[in-house]
Parts: structure tokens; C-alpha cells; sequence
DNA sequence: GCGGCCATGTTATAACATCGCATTTCCTCC
DNA sequence: GGAGGAAATGCGATGTTATAACATGGCCGC
């Protein structure tokens, strides 16, 4: 796991390195989508990123957007959350065991869940009706307990 | 469980009823739109419904499906598959549990799976670090047996 | 230079979802 | 039975999210 501390110009470094390990490459648009991502711990809907990302690139559009960010999921340095229509940072190294992610609908909030027993029933249960996992990163839609108070 | 040979009308009337149950009322349009998601297993996206709607109902506008779609969501007949704006009719007779629907990324078909293990070990999981579900279903990207083998 | 390749720019449009308000329907209470 | 009110529907416009389609730019090996 990434402390938060992490400099930031040394994560996206490490992510250029990561992608040009595989042949890809982080080019300056998808870094600074990547970067963006990352101070929106949170997430962040794709059309406020075009927003956000217009003052530094002013005729940025749609595709722009949404060019970077498929990369960005492709290789694993983000995430799309489904319901709601938004995009986080991936925020851990590598993917070596599928995670769970607790998605709050509430404040958005991502907090990873690691559970051995829940990911290895899960496995079974999936293989037993010949599916498999697509994606290292499950999803999971729950209110945190910040917000389950209120 | 209710079997699958089950007449629609049967499983339409049981709404209903379970529906008056609680003060609520199926209407023509919303047993219509229940219906139509009976006979899409794999789900149906909002427009497709509308479609389909509309060779009975010739004046049927977005708002009428969903409204109906809200309706029936609410009630527990009905999940919403946010990652693929999909909908599917609740296969199970109550939605005591939580459900989990595989979404396969390659055909969006979406399959329903009830597992007491995964389900309760999730619940565990969930309740130890104080979150809370957030709807009944939870989705999971799984490649299906079917494009499994493509 | 030129041809291939990837990324990006640009315009338009598709696809998904909601709002706001008028009208109707249906229930209930008198 | 009729008035009042809540729920449901009709309808048009609009908001939001995502992609299609095609043109251009820049790099690199040859």
C-alpha cells in the first residue's frame, strides 16, 4: 500500500515506469488525468475531470476524457465505479489477489477490504458456475461508518 | 425459490399481491414493464424497454419506464445494474438477502447468484469494519461460462 | 521523404436519466 | 354521490454521460 504521504511526482513516475514496462506509455494528457485522479481521493465524475482538466488544456473534450481514463483502468491505475458514474485512482501497487472496495454512495469514499475468507468463497462460488473474475477489483457498494451514523 | 416453469401471470398476480401488501399498487404499466423484464433473463437497458413498451403503449416516454423501473425497484421486484445501465427482474420470491449479480464484460449478460456463503462471509466482513450494504445487489465483473470459453 | 503507427483534436450525436408541470385517475371521507 | 387530496400518468424539455466518425499531428524506422 502507497502511503499518502507519497510525493506525487514519484507515484506518476512509477506509473510511467509500470506502463512502459508493459510497451504502454503514460503520455502527458493520461499523466495529468492520473494526477488529477489521485487528489481526488474520493473520485471524481468524468465531466468535472474535463473541467478541471481545461486549465491546463483548454480545448480538452469528451474524448480527451475519456481516451485517458480507459487507458488509465486498462492498466490498472484506475477505477471505474459503476453506479455512480465515477473514476478513482487506483490506490494500490499491484494487483496480486483480487481486493474487495467499499464504495460509500453516500460521501464516496473507497476503502479497500481485506478479507481472505470473503475473496476465497467468492472464488469458489464463481467457479462452481464456470465464471471468472474479470477484474482484480471488486466493487462493492456500502455506507461507510462515517455516514451510517447520520 | 419460484421455479422457472412458473406461468407469468402466476408470478405477475404474486406481485401484485405482495405489492398491496404493503400499500403499494402494480399498475398496468408497471406489471407491463415487470413482465417485459421477466422475459429478459439477462437484463434489458431502459430505451430497450421503452421500445418494447411502446408496441402497447404507443405513447410511452422515458419517464414512463422509469418511473416504473423506480417503482419496481423499490418494491424489490426489480435491480438496477449500474455498471451497464441494465435491469433485471428479481428472481427470487423476497430479497431477505442480498443478492450478487455476476455481470460478464464481454456479453452484459447478467446472472443472478444466490450463495449463503459468500453472502454471510461478506456481511462479516462488512459488519467488522461498521459499513453497512447499501442495496441488495451487489455486482461483480465475471466473465461469463459462455464467453468464457471464446 | 514516406509509410506505418499511435495519440490527439474536432464535431457531432448516441445513450441514459431527470425535471417540471399539467392532467387524469383513484381513493377516502363526508 | 360528490368534494378534496394523493398518487399516477402524459408530455416536452433538458441535463448528464459516453461514443462515433473522421481528420490531423508527431514520432520512428527505413
Amino acid at each position: 500500500m502507497i502511503p499518502d504521504s507519497c510525493d506525487e511526482t514519484a507515484l506518476l513516475d512509477r506509473a510511467e515506469a509500470s506502463c512502459r514496462q508493459r510497451g504502454a506509455s503514460l503520455t502527458a494528457i493520461r499523466r495529468e488525468v492520473l494526477a488529477l485522479l489521485h487528489r481526488a481521493p474520493k473520485g471524481i465524475k468524468a465531466y468535472d475531470l474535463l473541467e478541471q482538466i481545461r486549465h491546463t488544456r483548454s480545448n480538452a473534450s469528451p474524448p480527451t476524457v475519456y481516451r485517458a481514463l480507459d487507458f488509465l483502468i486498462e492498466q490498472g491505475l484506475a477505477h471505474r465505479i459503476g453506479r455512480m458514474n465515477l473514476f478513482v485512482a487506483c490506490r494500490h501497487g499491484k494487483h496480486s489477489a483480487p481486493s474487495l472496495f467499499l464504495v460509500c454512495p453516500k460521501c464516496n469514499g473507497v476503502t479497500e477490504l481485506e478479507d481472505a475468507d470473503v475473496v476465497s468463497s467468492l472464488y469458489a462460488s464463481l467457479a462452481a458456475t464456470g465464471h471468472r473474475l474479470d477484474s482484480p477489483e471488486v466493487e462493492i457498494s456500502a455506507v461507510c461508518p462515517q455516514c451510517a451514523g447520520c
